[in-house]
DNA sequence: ATTGTGTAAACTGTCAGACGAATAGCAATT
DNA sequence: AATTGCTATTCGTCTGACAGTTTACACAAT
């Protein structure tokens, strides 16, 4: 009597008997195929619920179970009223920054991750964040930090938008890196540790860390990556002594 | 006259008009709040979609959409059928390497993004992975690795089981990493490169990546981070070398 | 000519109620 | 002990309706 599932590896593949798939799943199923396969483009607008539900023959709220998770996913926009409808959006790397940064504040909330881990991940991308920007940079990116450093220079400590400003500087250069997925995880990384946040930060400090920021965009201006990298690395190296312990943390702090 | 809107920063907020919140959002919100303050607990059931339906006072479908949010984010998991309902889930860091590879996967089929890429910032966490495993990793770890290795010894390199043992081995040392950011990271831009895909995989090739394999985790067993920067980098560094090129990549291909 | 107001149309958001599908638990039968 | 059948409880899907939102257009007032 032969097996009747074929076996593959540790799983088995039925023969007679498959995973049916719910209505729900299979409009999701066939919606995102028609994104990511390129037959609907950036901006197209997909038929309105109802026509979707009649091509499908399903109900409504199938449908709009399944544009939801679409939506959720960011593959579309809903937009209700007079000429509005689902609209393909366009996906880039800025979404996934914002998916990792969400999931990452849940883990954070849950305490399934900590912080140290989310700061010293942030620290091995910044280094070759920074690297590649001296190598990759535009006359206007070099433009954008030194207006980013001019703006700094003009903030003392106590300045509620330092903190917005450093991390706009830091979130730039992995933008300039030339590599998406670094600047995306960058910015994640960046605004989950909020790293001046936790910062010890006298004046003293504040004067150096410029000075550093300052050490850094020159290399970038010279495009000498070995510049930058160890521009990056005396900073960053700088900044871990100076952090104020985390409250709900019992590991020591880095930043 | 003073202005009606408060100016903060670039962005102002409004002392009168606050965007109202649907029905819908307003259940999402507190739901996720419920289980992030930790008022929920993991494995806790929440009530029937009747039942929430009535204490939130909105209709069934209106929960339903929420919900369902909810379990888009991996907060919850529903169960049809008795005994079932919404229970809120587990989630940790693995919850973070599978969103970030469904992301990364949609957008390289947008072509928002590039292999490259992926593999280059794969190869910038690989790196301090294993040094961070060579501190950190347990016995039960290393029996793993060479159970892994002996796996690989058994193989030829036309074997199909070469690239998912390949993706097991560095995947696992970044879980020994004992950073769990890093080790889903890890996990997300493995699975979305699939280096061993496209290597020029002559058995000479099989030969020398199982000896640095070999020499990966004699530096993990010894303990020494130095040695197992060495050895990835190595081992990545001899890889770059034999990647044939992408398909539909126009850049010089790197792994 | 420009601005303001009102209305209609077209869409999404939500509601109410019903039935189907899935599942666990329990009792009866073999 | 294993199997089958039944019941209750939940989620999944359906139908139909109304509410809310938005755009476009027509018309009146300046």
């Amino acid at each position: 009597m032969p097996e009747l599932n074929r076996v593959n590896g540790g799983t088995s593949t039925p023969i007679l008997g498959r995973k049916v798939l719910r209505p729900r799943q299979q409009v999701e199923d066939a919606l995102r195929k028609a994104v990511l396969d390129g037959q609907l483009r950036t901006g197209d607008r997909l038929p309105a619920e109802t026509e979707l539900a009649r091509q499908f023959s399903v109900s409504r709220p199938t449908i709009r179970e399944a544009l939801s998770a679409l939506e959720s996913q960011g593959l579309i926009r809903k937009v209700p009223g007079a000429g509005g409808g689902s609209f393909v959006q366009a996906v880039d790397h800025t979404a996934l920054g914002q998916v990792v940064q969400e999931s990452m504040h849940n883990l954070l909330r849950l305490g399934s991750i900590s912080f140290d881990e989310v700061a010293i991940v942030r620290q091995y991308l910044e280094v070759p964040a920074a690297t590649l920007a001296a190598t990759n940079r535009t006359d206007e990116d070099l433009e954008e930090l030194q207006e980013l450093l001019a703006e700094q220079k003009r903030r003392t400590v106590d300045d509620p938008m330092v903190a917005e400003l450093d991390a706009q500087f830091h979130i730039s250069i992995a933008r300039m890196s030339g590599n998406r997925i670094l600047a995306a995880l960058v910015y994640a990384l960046h605004r989950e540790s909020e790293p001046v946040s936790y910062l010890d930060l006298s004046p003293e400090v504040g004067r150096d860390t410029f000075a550093q920021h300052r050490h850094i965009v020159a290399a970038i201006a010279e495009q000498d990556p070995g510049a930058a990298e160890a521009a990056i690395t005396e900073h960053l190296t700088y900044l871990r002594g100076r952090i104020r312990k985390h409250i709900s943390n019992q590991d020591a702090a880095t930043v």
